[in-house]
Formats: structure tokens, C-alpha cells, sequence
DNA sequence: CACGTTCATGGAAACGATTCCATCATGCTT
DNA sequence: AAGCATGATGGAATCGTTTCCATGAACGTG
């Protein structure tokens, strides 16, 4: 028991070659057909892998991909992890994975661990904003964002869903059902979603119906029932996450508004149970895995020279949650 | 830019010490107090973190967390990885994440990722049997199983819901409601709870009505309409995981069975959705973070020398997807 | 006062790979 | 035939840390 795995050392020996000749071998550089088929023959009979350790150090990287979500425990980050470990897995490259609960401060916590582990390839999800990735960026760090960017840092390449077009939809949806008071139940990082809901909205926009909870269950669900019951004129929210529409509908059970007679309802992500949901929601998908495997594609290829992005489509899936404004 | 990062010689030279002295101070080893001090603020000046790439090769090992789940996108595995990675968290660690998708051929590769890490330590979900985790057991991985064990492996130690009980729970639920047709719809490696299942039903058991999925979406929803179709007698499911809680309301609602007015189901695994749903799911919770954190614990532990594992309770939620047997 | 014990300390050897460089043989050109 | 380019090869340096060991000082004891 307790085999100590063979080294290179051990099959340079074996082989009767020098350990540069190994390496050379087992990397594809150049060497004779005999030596190679000596040493891939000797290899295999010692079931030598190569110890990423060595390799590591040597090159003072480590090769695998950090990934960072805000909470894995939330289905769309599962499904962009998801992705990432797919891309990832292709490329025979391991995934270190964090959580930054969406707070500035546990991602920088967690960039210091990837850092120390040598990793120098990042998917991140960014929880603060620019200036917190400043001195990640600077110190040599490959990073692609994943769903959102960190706030006014367009020299990282990020892979988006076209969250322009999908709120518009959505309000385009709405209005045309008749309704005028929509509010947006939003989470964190969401800047960009809520100017565009009120560019979209123009003068129908209620800054006080444009509310913000964060990353927990239960903060969204204040939100939420405090949204409804603060203003019960409202007849329409689009709830900018799976969490949020699902405080949304719960906030609603409770409060005794029907969805969708009293409040119609649209939420961000498509989830397996939006269908199952009474009444099943209706919803702006998001590919979230595709995020996911595209941000790893992109980190692994070394980002370029160019930073520049992918917008990938949302997509309208009306169920039944939405419908024709109530009798006033 | 691209500034080098200090090393642990950098930090010797300049508060004008050795370096083992150094790496003495910083891992708490013993120092006179002008020294200690010395170093510790020239470290922080040069802002040194050790490096985790040296540190491994010479203690030929990597610290970090191996992680091994079927599949990151289900809630149920979303929230014991979770756990696992609060716990890792405290203790600073890494965690590497890996899926396995239930099949044994991936999971020897991921651990052949892992062991190439130099990762010593891994929390595995298994799919493969005992025999698949041999050989990695004695390359000298300290192993905690969670949620499930691999077939007659009790050497290692697993932290596991109490499956025995919750089966039993479930069945005396269903069978106090008057309910004789139960089906069992399982997942992989679910096979200690079918034999409880058995045995809990004894005479009542029928194996048409025990049938299995594998780990996908699709293959649940084809086991669930099957056996729905099949065996229009049935009166009750016992659905063995929320993906399969979701197939078996989907398949029902396809075919037009009510629940619970023709059809009864209990759900393994308390989801937030359940209670979305229409009607609420009943369900067999387990505590899949705390499953996560424990294994986590355990394994940083060192596994000691017993490999007494760790058992969980579950609980049954009554909602409403219930009811007494349908008239015949 | 001599000797042994205890401590802080630094030099140097690992750890396992990659890679630079020198060496040597081979084959081609002039 | 001599010189040169080419290609295969192995030795040795390197990465950044931990840890073994020797050194020397300080101190207490007989």
C-alpha cells in the first residue's frame, strides 16, 4: 500500500534516456521514433502521470480555472458552473470553485486564494466593481466575466446575456398586455438591466416600483412583499432572477394576489419548475450554461489581444403568468 | 506591470534573515520575539503570500478539497457543494470541483484529474462501485463519501441522510393514507433505499412498480411516464430525488392524473419549488449542505482512524400532494 | 570553571517537472 | 575531404517552499 507514484526520474531510468528526453517525449517535442516508442511503452508500463505539482511550479502557473459565482446553491450559477466544468473537462483542465455571496469583499478573499494557488486563468461572476479587480488584473491574471461585468472595466472580455433585449421584450410584453405601473425586482449588479427598464419604460417609469434585494432568499423576499405591499396599484413585476421570482410568486400566495388576474408576473431565467409553478411562469430565458462554457472557451484561449465580449440571445417563453391588465 | 510577487526570499533578504527562518515565523514555528516581529512586518510590506505552488511540491501534496458530484445543476448536489465549500472556506482551502454525471468511467478520470493535482483529500458522491475506488484509496486519498456510499465499501467513512428512516417515514404515510400500489421511482445508487423500500412495504411490494432513471432530465421524465402508463393502478409515488419529483408532476400532468386526487407523491429532497408547485409537494427533507459541511469536516479531519461515518435526519413536510387512496 | 542542554538561526537539500545549453553524430554541400 | 547545418540527446539549472542538520551563543548546573 502507500505506492509512491512513479517520476519522471523513474522512467528516464527505466527507459535508459535523461528526464529531458521524457519530457520532451511525453510534451511532443522532438525525438527519435525509437526513443519515443521506448519511452510511451516504459511510461505506460509504470503507469506514470506526470505530476501537475512539478509541472507547476516550474512554470509558475497552475494551469486549472478559478471560478467564481455569487451562490451555487442558486440554479442559474449552477447551470454556468455547469458549463465551465464542461469546457473545462475537454480540456483535461481542473476548476477551483468560489462563492462571494455577491459581497466586494469575499471575492477579493477568494481571488487571494486562487492567486496563491497559482491560478492564472479566471471566470468570474464579479461581485465589486471596478476597482476591486484592478489589482487582480495587474497582477497577470487571464479573467473573463460570466453574466455581468464589473462596472465600467470594458477591457475584460465578458460573456453576457443580452439582458438589453430581454428587458425590453418584457416590457414590450406588459405594455401590450395594457399594463402601465411595472416594477422590477432587482438583485445585485443589475445597473444595467434597470437603466434599460427605464429607458424602455420612458415616462411610465415609478422609481419608486424599481426595487433592489440582495443575494439571499430571504432579502428578496422582503423586497418583494415590501413592493406589494407598499404599492398595491402595481400590476405587473419583472423579477430579475430565478430567487427573485420565486420570492415574487411567494410574496403574491401570501398576500393573496392572483397571479396572474391581480399581478402579472415575468421572470428572469428559466428554471426547470417555472413549468410546474401554478400558474407556470412565464420567462425571459437566459443560456446559462452556454455563458458558462463560452467565458471557459474564452479564458482558456488566453483571452486575446482583443477583450472583446459575447452577447448571447434571451428568449420570450410565455406561460401563464402574465395577462391583460385588471379592471382598475 | 505584471509585478513579480515577492517570494519567501525576497522577504529573507530584506529583514536580513535566512529563509527557513522565515518560513519558520510564517507557519508558526519557533522564533524569538525581534525576529518574529521583524519578519512579520517586512512581509506585510512586501505584501508576501507564500506561494502554494513551492509549498506543495515539497510536501508533495495540495492541500486543496477534491469534489466529486453527479451533476452541480441539480439543487439537491448545488447545496451539498455548498456545504462543502463553507467549510473549505473556513480552513482556507481550495475546493475542486468535478462532476461525474453517475457514470463510473468519468468519475476515474476526475479522480485521475485530482490525483495529478497532487489533491489528497476528496468528498465523492460515488457512482462507480467498490471495486473503482481500489486503487485510489490506496494511492493514499483520504475519502469521505456523501449522500451515498459506494457499494459494500465500509472502510470508508460517509456522511450520509438517514435514508432508512425517511423511506419508512414516507411509506407509513402512504400506506395510513390507505394507499396500496406504491411505486418507488429511483436514480442511481439508489439501492439501499429500494431494499428498505421492500422491506418497509412487505407484502404490499410489487416490482413493476420499483423501477429506476438515470441521472438525466430526460431519462427521469421517460421512467415517470412509463411507469405511469404502465400501471395505471397505482395509487402513490414515492419519487427518489427532486429530479425525479419534477418528472413524475410533469408526467402526471401529461397524462392527465390528478395529485393528489389519483395519484399521491412524496418527493425525496425538500426544493424550494416544492412549495411552488401546484399542488405543494410533500417531501422527505434532507440536509444536503449540512451533508456537504460535515464531509468537508470530516475529511480535513484527516478521516482518523475509524471510519465511523456520520448519519443524518430527515424529515417529512407535509403539503399537499397527498391524499387518502382514490375510490376504486 | 568546565560541561551539557537548550534555543535561535541559516545553509543546503530535497520535491518533480520544464527547459536552456552543450555535446555529439549524421548527412549534405562545396 | 573538409566544413557546416541539422537533429537527437542528456546534464544541470530553475521554480518557491519546507525541513533536516550543523553551528554557535547563552545559560544553568555540578
Amino acid at each position: 500500500m502507500n505506492v509512491r507514484r512513479a517520476t519522471i526520474k523513474d522512467v528516464a531510468e527505466a527507459a535508459g534516456v535523461g528526464v529531458a528526453t521524457v519530457s520532451r517525449v511525453l510534451s511532443g517535442g522532438s525525438a527519435s521514433p525509437e526513443t519515443r516508442e521506448r519511452v510511451l511503452t516504459v511510461a505506460a508500463q509504470l503507469d506514470y502521470r506526470p505530476s501537475a505539482l512539478g509541472r507547476n511550479l516550474r512554470q509558475r502557473r497552475s494551469g486549472g480555472i478559478g471560478l467564481l459565482v455569487p451562490d451555487i446553491t442558486d440554479s442559474f450559477y449552477g447551470r454556468l458552473a455547469d458549463g465551465v466544468l464542461a469546457c473545462a473537462r475537454a480540456a483535461g483542465e481542473p476548476v477551483i470553485l468560489g462563492t462571494t455571496g455577491d459581497d466586494a469583499e469575499r471575492e477579493a478573499e477568494q481571488i487571494g486564494v486562487l492567486l496563491e494557488q497559482g491560478v492564472e486563468r479566471v471566470v468570474a461572476v464579479p461581485a465589486g466593481s471596478a476597482e476591486i479587480w484592478e489589482p487582480t488584473l495587474r497582477a497577470g491574471l487571464t479573467t473573463v466575466f460570466a453574466h455581468r461585468c464589473a462596472a465600467g472595466r470594458d477591457d475584460v472580455p465578458a460573456v453576457l446575456a443580452d439582458d438589453r433585449a430581454g428587458v425590453r421584450t418584457a416590457i414590450d410584453y406588459l405594455t401590450g398586455l395594457g399594463h402601465r405601473r411595472i416594477a422590477y425586482l432587482g438583485g445585485p449588479g443589475q445597473e444595467q438591466r434597470v437603466s434599460v427598464f427605464r429607458q424602455s419604460l420612458g415616462a411610465l417609469v415609478d422609481e419608486e416600483l424599481i426595487v433592489s434585494a440582495r443575494g439571499s432568499r430571504d432579502s428578496a423576499y422582503a423586497a418583494a412583499a415590501g413592493l406589494f405591499q407598499h404599492r398595491p396599484d402595481l400590476t405587473a413585476v419583472l423579477a430579475g432572477g430565478n430567487l427573485l421570482g420565486e420570492a415574487a410568486v411567494l410574496a403574491a400566495r401570501e398576500l393573496d394576489l392572483r397571479v396572474p388576474k391581480d399581478l402579472s408576473l415575468i421572470m428572469f431565467d428559466d428554471v426547470p419548475w417555472a413549468e410546474l409553478c401554478a400558474p407556470p411562469l412565464t420567462v425571459i430565458a437566459q443560456p446559462a450554461q452556454d455563458i458558462g462554457y463560452r467565458a471557459a472557451e474564452l479564458v482558456l484561449r488566453g483571452g486575446g489581444r482583443r477583450p472583446r465580449g459575447v452577447l448571447l440571445p434571451t428568449e420570450l417563453i410565455v406561460r401563464g403568468s402574465c395577462g391583460p391588465r385588471r379592471a382598475a
